[in-house]
DNA sequence: TATCAAGAAATGTACGTACAACTTTGTTGA
DNA sequence: TCAACAAAGTTGTACGTACATTTCTTGATA
């Protein structure tokens, strides 16, 4: 015999609970039925019931009936433990945004998963699915390749369907259903455009992140802002790069200068951008904020270090760990709670933008 | 009836084992046997005995017979997550060391579980009884206030009677038997002493951090060159400071500025309060290196960033969190594996120490 | 002495019956 | 209308039998 019979029973019953078909809450049919739908005695139907008990995937109640449980989910004790992913770590705006989390987190009991991605799609889809496997209570994650379509949302398919919350940070996936707590990052692509342009500055470069849909939403914000000035867009002052080529950045400063001709003023996607422009420019005799004016995001220590401190747009760093961990938090009480939060960006003035007369 | 006949027959058999009648690997009586013994039909004891496989006190072989293994207390499934509990975050050194740590663990199939203590021994208490609970399969702690006697040193008795490997990073607590994977701070600190007196300086003033353990090393370091240089010792040079006191370093001048009267160098206990003394010195009129050179230590990014840039003694930051995680992994594997590893110091070279004629 | 095969012994699967304990539901009676 | 009761339905306990599958032992054979 190939498989017992009571195991053909147990897959079965699995199948029908994890298609949908048996939903939670809902009576089993009755040992006696099922045996003789399978034309086996109610013993062996017995034997297969008392495996799915075991494995949490139904409950049987004296008397009453036995009744389909979710096996994972719903009636998975808490195991106060938060499953977090970012991108990065090394440095920058990321050791701010954990510690946030982290504080919240340690404070309502709960511990930390912490894993990064390193903004690769392999690695999110790895790490998701060991969150699943390990059980945590929620997760934080920071969208890995955002600007692209997102290969898995099957996995975010199955996390919602095993009811656990989620909360996307910094950025999110366009068409997904999942929360986010992140900075407004169109309206922080008009600002940092506006400021240019309340400076007087007409001719406006950018530099703007590919692969992350933040890196859209700023160019965006950006396009806005040269828009309602009334002032024209010109394709080949805009340099789209992508996560790969960051190292190189500072290799090729002649694609730079290129995009920069003609400009008074520079957009860089972050401050650590900016600050590779700046060295570019000086390396190639143009003075910021004299010759260029330089306005960045994130407002991290990079732009208060820098050798010409940089006019940046705030990011609000552990303000938005903090809130995302609490609305996490909120979210495991309460599955309804709305935790979608969008920070209004400040522009902080630094010394890398001249006025022009 | 009070209890069921099967349930007479698991609490006999349990209690035989947690006895010590029956010990692990033992065979159990047969089902027939049992079920002549106890005057009951060999499925009544299949009943019982399906429990106490459930349970984890038996297993069976088929063809062989029952077999009594250690109940779950004694054998701890592996969960596949390490601890990690370090001082802080926010920024410098620890975030490399973390990612180091991270990378190592996530290849190897491992999470990590992040905590902060923020170098207060309450914390320490507090985290590693969460871990305890949680049931992790080793720990990385940065040890808090190392400087002074540790409170939690039951805590540590617990966890090494339970056998779960632990390994401490950057410091250690003196007197206690469990390995590290540090700099080795005594060298660093002589090295930095040493590399002032080859530049000509003479007279060497010192901040160093009293709580941790590493700055006493340092501090040791610091001395043991001025002795072999056959220089004197003067208190009044050195200043020490606890955690609690770094946000108010930069309020108090007139302390710093007295303990660097007549001194010719200063050695910082990290690149963090060498930046703070750059500035201290600027704003009242102290050139450096000029009128005073400055040696530091870590070789953070600050070093790189600082206005001045900082001779440091390099520490291996994610190269030390990667030994230290591989040399976890090892420990688990082997309890008697050596993990301590004292990375040797070297000095980085930048702007901040003149050498005198 | 070593090898192999048969048989004994153990657990695994499957069916059957009987009754106990409990829950649900519908009916009866005050 | 409500409470008590009865009946039906469901799962829980317990016993029995039969045969399958696997492991271990033993004895015969080369």
């Amino acid at each position: 015999m190939e498989m017992p019979k009571y195991m053909t029973l147990v897959t079965w019953i699995k199948n029908k609970i994890e298609m949908g078909e048996l939903k939670y809450g809902e009576k089993l049919y009755s040992e006696n039925e099922l045996g003789s739908m399978f034309g086996i005695s109610r013993q062996t139907v017995r034997q297969a019931i008392n495996i799915l008990v075991q494995d949490k995937y139904l409950e049987s109640r004296q008397g009453s009936g036995t009744y389909i449980i979710f096996n994972a989910s719903a009636k998975r004790e808490p195991t106060m433990t938060i499953g977090v992913a970012t991108t990065y770590v090394g440095a920058y705006i990321f050791p701010q945004i954990i510690r946030g989390i982290e504080n919240v987190l340690t404070t309502a009991g709960y511990s930390m998963q912490l894993t990064f991605t390193h903004n690769k799609v392999q690695n999110e889809s790895r790490v998701l699915r060991s969150m699943l496997e390990k059980g945590v209570d929620g997760m934080i994650i920071e969208p890995t390749q955002s600007g692209l379509p997102n290969p898995n949302f099957k996995i975010y398919e199955e996390i919602q369907r095993q009811r656990i919350p989620v909360l996307f940070i910094n950025s999110t996936y366009p068409g997904i259903k999942i929360p986010h707590v992140s900075m407004n990052d169109r309206m922080a692509g008009q600002i940092a455009a506006q400021h240019l342009i309340n400076a007087g500055h007409k001719r406006i470069a950018g530099i703007f992140k590919s692969d992350d849909h933040q890196g859209h939403l700023r160019y965006a914000g950006y396009l806005d802002a040269l828009l309602k000035a009334g002032y024209e867009i010109h394709d080949e002052n805009v340099l789209w790069y992508s996560t790969e080529d960051i190292p190189d950045l500072t290799q090729f400063p002649e694609i730079i200068l290129r995009r920069v001709k003609d400009c008074t003023a520079l957009i860089c996607y972050n401050d650590e951008i900016a600050m590779q422009m700046v060295d570019i420019m000086k390396k190639n005799g143009i003075a910021v904020p004299d010759d260029l004016s330089l306005v960045s995001f994130d407002n991290s220590d990079l732009a208060e270090l820098c050798e010409i401190p940089l006019t940046s747009v705030a990011h609000p760093m552990n303000v938005l760990g903090k809130v995302a961990a609490e609305n996490l938090l909120h979210l495991i009480q309460d599955h309804t709670f709305k935790a979608t939060v969008d920070f209004e960006p400040t522009i902080v003035t630094r010394k890398s933008v001249r006025t022009l007369a």
